[in-house]
DNA sequence: CTCGAATCGCTAGCGATGCTAGAGTCACGA
DNA sequence: TCGTGACTCTAGCATCGCTAGCGATTCGAG
């Protein structure tokens, strides 16, 4: 009885251990380097241990990181927007804590939005994907000319294009500030 | 004699060969069935011929893709912008036309900002690239209200933004029309 | 208490990947 | 005529994601 128990306890804590060491690993040398051999070897199990826990494959442990990267986006993004009273220092806070947000973690940034497949905007969309777009537009409401959603939608567009256009080294290092404030501008014109 | 010229044709037809068929097996099947191995059977070449092309390998072979895909977009980025005179008419043009052609070449697309490293912003940064950039630019600069260069970027990240954001099922596909006038109102409000 | 069944993790291996070493073949110039 | 150099091939390496099949451990029924 109390065996099992706690072989669930260790499977679940083996579980997290998979996710965050896959998330350290992808971190610190990038997601090539994040391989099911070296991940095995880090949790200190055989590879087809891994399958046990995500029968999806290395695909699912990269989605279950990126999940976990919007349920901490989420939590960044409404600390910063938190007491913020006018519009548009809501929506620079916002947009701040976004871009250094995806500069902090690039690999995590990179799984939350290019390596995962995962469902979103349908039914099925995990919790942290829904809360994360949230705060993006509830902060921006206040300032949307039309449709929330879709001023929320061209809002996230515009920092998600500065996010990656910035760490691919598609756009000018300094300036960056520059671009944010323009962007905020924009976003934040009809208060 | 001309046996040296012969060859050399046929070392460049080559060229251009491996890159067309490349990009057309991305096209097709997306870029994780573009494999040197297939790309060898296609041109009927073995493998290591590929690398007397491509030195680095299939990295240099996607980014010559890459930069075709960049001349492209420049290319039919001018002829949708061509003879606009009203600002605000040439900015609802380009940015549908780019949202056309990252729609209508995902793989293409993909290469351009993502599979790819492009030296962008730099000295050596090829000329296609800085074309494309260009037009967007100037397309952009009689509506910019600060720096014309910090407007463009912050533009074309908002185009990069739905346009990836939504390929990657990130945006809800009804309501794309929308979002494309509602970011053409921003970007060319101060007309 | 014993023993079959089920669960668990392992070793070993499959097909495929990007890339390269070495050998063989051909046209050219001395 | 024959050696040289440029080309292309076959064969192979290390690594990848993933899985079949085996041995060990634990549980529950008799």
């Amino acid at each position: 009885m109390a065996v099992r128990e706690r072989r669930e306890r260790e499977r679940a804590e083996r579980h997290r251990r998979i996710v965050a060491i896959a998330r350290e690993l992808a971190e610190e040398q990038g997601w090539d380097a994040v391989t099911t051999r070296r991940l095995a070897e880090r949790i200190e199990y055989s590879q087809p241990v891994l399958y046990g826990h995500f029968p999806g494959g290395k695909d699912e442990i990269v989605a279950a990181v990126a999940v976990e990267g919007f349920a901490e986006l989420a939590t960044a993004l409404r600390a910063a927007v938190e007491g913020r009273r006018e519009p548009a220092d809501a929506v620079r806070a916002l947009g701040s804590a976004y871009l250094a947000f995806a500069a902090a973690h690039p690999a995590l940034y990179s799984a939350m939005f290019e390596s995962a497949a995962l469902p979103f905007a349908r039914e099925d969309t995990p919790a942290p994907l829904r809360e994360a777009f949230v705060v993006v537009r509830d902060t921006l409401a206040p300032a949307a000319p039309g449709d929330p959603d879709r001023h929320a939608e061209v809002g996230w567009a515009t920092l998600h294009g500065l996010a990656t256009l910035g760490r691919a080294g598609r756009l000018p290092p300094d300036g960056a500030a520059d671009r944010l404030a323009h962007a905020v501008d924009l976003l934040a014109a009809r208060g």
